[in-house]
RNA sequence: CGCGGGGUAGAGCAGUCCGGUAGCUCGUCGGGCUCAUAACCCGGAGGUCAGAGGUUCAAAUCCUCUCCCCGCAACCA
């Protein structure tokens, strides 16, 4: 049994999440499920990211502490997390103090070491907005140059800040990209990041800031606060119990360094390039893979609040159920490009896949069980054919698949069998072998059959879609959570329930 | 010459590394079946593989050039 660590990136708490943030949880959640499947001792970390100006002044806006707002974003997430079935086993937020505490410590270790000094931050200024923004962030114009946010003009200012070293550690980051060809994944991202920012040389980043408050202080000098790289990327070990004098916690010492960070594709270079390079700083092993996930784009726009366009996974459970919302996102993504949801979309895959193809056949299936042996399907001998040797090889791929997190390719294996068993109802014509009482072994053998491929089915897609394939195996008479290496068994005692994916209309969910 | 991704049937994509009859899903047209959630199964139609040139017996695939679309461009959560 194998220790694995598996992250999501913590969540920006300024706004209620929307199917993007989720994608990124249930992919992960996913993952974690799969691992704990093939019995794996999986401990998986997600979490809010609770500092920071815009946060300090959403909250301003709303006339209400930073905390109290914060408070209200991470349990919202919370919430969409538990509708979705994302089933974590640790929750970190960055306003704890377990966090706070050891991010001063760690800030501290890294001053000390001379990781970190003391500089000048340039930047430009917009008074009205109370915020900073980089030469590259302003806009210019002819009347000067132009804050991005609000088109009012900036000032040039300085402040005094911190800076982590991270042109000291340019030459190990490549050495260790080089040498673990599975470290930034997928691989078209690692050329961006060793062309795009290796190359042309790393920069020192600034860590801390003087023009808001919400953060974690940094007590060597009052009226700086921690900026979010080392506040916010930090979580990965506080949650485990790190601490920055050695004496860490037993779940640190059992699951560091991480197996997994899943991450968006925009901050994949925070975490290939900023955080290898901090825990350098710190001595500690560095992460074995980074995997930054594309976007999910409404129709070919990208989704966001002002365009109004955001979809929002609450509002697909509500509508279609947990299990239709999970596995859209993880059949539909694929693994480097960005995919994309829109409601015609989402209503053919789910109906496509789901009702036609995996609800029918349970339901012929069980039916006919029912029908022709009262439910009872115990074959003399356990048939061999065609369609089991595809489970079995579908089974093979889709855990290759999985462990290279190539979610979309493990779900269509997942599904291949159930596809094929569709087309072999048709080939062996039950209810004609029905008709003839010597044939009944026969007809014992092909119902069984496809009893053994949707139970197969149900492990597999098990980590996709938890609460539909407990159903399912209720309905084949297993227990509901099944295991890896579960054998098929002797006969299937059936019983029919519900059925497990309704057809969706259109009109009936939009009246 | 900033970096990267992409342009293949009405739509969405695979195939490109390792040249050899152009494939999948949805849609569409026709047929079959009746166990099933008007589902399932079979077959047809539909593509000068962005364009031009080159290498080759043979190019979606290799080389050169051109056009178009989309991300990212440094302290952005």
């Amino acid at each position: 049994m194998a220790k694995f660590y598996i992250t999501t990136a913590i969540t920006y708490a300024s706004q209620r999440p929307h199917i993007g943030n989720t994608y990124e949880a249930v992919f992960t959640d996913a993952v974690a499920r799969y691992h704990k499947l093939i019995g794996d001792d999986v401990y998986f970390l997600t979490g809010t990211d609770e500092h920071g100006e815009k946060i300090e002044r959403a909250a301003e806006k709303e006339g209400v502490s930073p905390q109290d707002f914060v408070n209200r974003i991470s349990k919202e997430l919370r919430d969409v997390w538990d509708l979705c079935m994302v089933e974590y086993d640790g929750f970190i937020r960055t306003s704890e103090p377990r966090h706070k505490e050891i991010v001063k410590r760690i800030f501290k270790k890294l001053y000390d070491r001379g990781d970190i000094y003391k500089s000048v931050y340039d930047g430009w200024y917009c008074i009205p907005d109370e915020a900073f923004h980089t030469e590259a962030q302003i806009v210019k114009s002819e009347n000067g140059n132009l804050c991005p946010d609000c088109g009012r003009p900036v000032e040039k200012l300085s402040e005094e800040a911190y800076f982590f070293r991270l042109s000291a550690y340019a030459e190990r980051l490549t050495e260790h990209i080089e040498k673990n060809p599975d470290f930034i994944q997928p691989d078209t991202r690692k050329n961006e990041m060793v062309n795009g920012y290796i190359k042309p040389g790393l920069q020192d980043f600034c860590v801390s800031r003087t023009s808001f408050t919400w953060g974690v202080p940094i007590e060597s000098d009052p009226g700086h606060v921690t900026y979010v790289w080392v506040d916010a990327l930090s979580n990965y070990i506080t949650a485990l119990g790190y601490d920055a004098g050695g004496n860490h916690g037993e779940l640190f010492q059992k699951y560091w360094p991480c197996d997994v960070h899943v991450l968006g594709k925009d901050v994949l270079r925070f975490h290939t390039l900023y955080w290898p390079a901090l825990l350098m700083a710190l001595e500690l092993p560095l992460p074995k893979k980074v995997f930054g996930h594309p976007w999910i784009l409404t129709g070919s726009d990208k989704m966001s609040k002002s365009l109004g366009n955001a979809i929002y996974a609450t509002e697909l459970v509500e509508k279609y159920g947990v299990d239709c919302t999970r596995y859209y996102v993880l059949r539909e993504m694929p693994f480097a490009r960005d995919g994309s949801i829109t409601r015609e979309q989402f209503v053919s895959r789910c109906n496509t896949d789901l009702a036609n193809d995996l609800g029918n056949l349970a339901s012929r299936s069980i039916t006919m069980a029912e029908k022709y042996f009262g439910g009872e399907v115990s074959p003399a001998e356990k048939p061999q054919n065609e369609v089991l040797e595809l489970c079995a090889a579908s089974r093979t791929r889709y855990a290759e698949a999985m462990d290279k997190l190539a979610m979309q390719s493990a779900v269509t294996e997942a599904m291949a069998p159930v596809v094929r068993a569709n087309r072999y109802i048709d080939e062996t014509a039950p209810w004609i072998l029905a008709k003839d009482n010597e044939k009944a072994e026969e007809l014992r053998c092909v119902l069984y059959t496809l009893l053994d491929t949707l139970r197969a089915a149900s492990v597999l897609l098990y980590p996709v879609m938890p609460l539909a394939c407990g159903k399912l195996r209720s309905q084949l008479g297993l227990s509901e959570i099944p295991v890896w290496d579960e054998p098929s068994p002797k006969g299937y005692t059936v019983k029919r329930g519900e059925n497990l994916f309704p057809r969706i209309v259109m009109e009936e969910v939009e009246a």
